[in-house]
DNA sequence: GTTCTCATGTCAACTATATTGACTTGAGAA
DNA sequence: TTCTCAAGTCAATATAGTTGACATGAGAAC
C-alpha cells in the first residue's frame, strides 16, 4: 500500500498554453486528482485502494452481483479481481455465498462494515462535487453534466 | 506496453443510485476514460503510454525545462521520471542538454518527431473536448470549466 | 450415469508504474 | 580543498494489471 500521497504535482502548474484547448485538459486532469484526493488518503490509512472501492462501490449498487458480472463492469480480468477481491473477504467487508437455486455463481454483498468503508469513501468524493456544484448552481451543474456526458459517450 | 486496450466496462454502467450525487462520480470516471481513450491507443500504437505522454506535453510547453523542475510539475520521483524519460531521450522525441552558464542541469526539449506525437495524441484528447463543447455551447462550456476548477482546487 | 459446459478459483510468468533508500558523478561555490 | 547540489543509477519492494494453463464442482444434455 502507498504511504499517505504526497500532495503531488498539485500545481495545476503554470504552463503556456499552446492551444485554447489546453485549459480543458487540464481540467480533466486536476478535476480527476482533486475529486479522488482526499478518498485515496482515506483508502490508504484503511489499507485499501481505488481499485478496493470499485469494487465496493459497484457491489454496494448491485447486491448479489455475480463474479463474472463484477468482472464485465470493472472491465479487467478474473485474475486482476482475485487479489483485491481475496482481501475484501478476508477483512470481511464483502460476504460471498451461493444462491440456492442458481448454485454455480456466488454472489457478492457487502458486509455493515463494507458499507462503511464504501460510503465514507464516496463522501469524500461526493463532498467535493456538492460544493462544485453549489457555487455553479443548478443551470451550471446540468451543463457540467451534459458536457461530461457527451465526452463519456465518445466511444 | 499494454496490447490495444479492449473497450474494457465502457457501460456507463446501469448501477442504481445510491445517492444523488452518483451520477456525477461515474460522470468523472467514465468522462476521464472518454477523453483519453483514443490518446492511448495511439500513444499504444507508438509503444508510449500515458506517462510518456505526460512527459511530452510539459515539455512542449515548458522549453528547455530542467529535470528538477519536471519531476515537481509531474509529481512523481525521480527514479519513476528516469525509465520513460530515458525511452523518449533513446527514440529521439526528446534532446537533453546541459545550458552554457548553468551547467548543472540538463534542459530538456522536444525533436520534430517529439512534437509530432506530442501533438497527435492531444489532438485526440482535444477533439473529445472540442465536440462535447461544441454542443454545449459557449455557456455550457464556461459552466463546465467554472465546475472544474472549483473540483480541481479542493486542495 | 457419463460427458459436456460453464462459473469460479488458482498458479505461474510477465509488464508497467510507481515507491524508498543508498549510492555515484560531476560541476560550482565557499 | 571541501561542501553542496542536480542528476544518474542500482536494488528491493508494492501495486495493478496482463495472458496462459489448469483444477474444481455443479447443472445440463444425451
Amino acid at each position: 500500500m502507498p504511504k499517505t500521497s504526497q500532495a503531488a504535482g498539485l500545481h495545476r502548474a503554470s504552463l503556456a498554453k499552446l492551444h485554447d484547448l489546453d485549459a480543458a485538459l487540464e481540467l480533466m486532469y486536476y478535476g480527476w486528482r482533486g475529486m479522488t484526493l482526499e478518498a485515496d488518503d482515506y483508502l490508504a490509512r484503511q489499507g485499501l485502494s481505488r481499485p478496493h472501492h470499485r469494487i465496493l462501490y459497484v457491489v454496494a449498487r448491485r447486491p448479489d452481483i455475480a463474479i463474472g458480472a463484477l468482472i464485465e463492469i470493472l472491465g479487467i480480468s478474473k485474475q486482476a479481481l482475485n487479489r483485491p477481491l481475496n482481501l475484501l473477504l478476508e477483512r470481511k467487508l464483502l460476504t460471498s455465498k451461493r444462491s440456492p437455486e442458481q448454485h454455480r455463481s456466488k454472489l457478492l454483498r457487502l458486509t455493515a462494515a463494507g458499507h462503511r468503508i464504501e460510503q465514507r469513501a464516496s463522501d469524500h468524493e461526493r463532498k467535493v462535487m456538492r460544493q462544485a456544484f453549489e457555487r455553479a448552481g443548478a443551470s451550471g451543474t446540468a451543463a457540467w453534466m451534459a458536457v461530461m456526458e457527451a465526452i463519456a459517450d465518445n466511444n
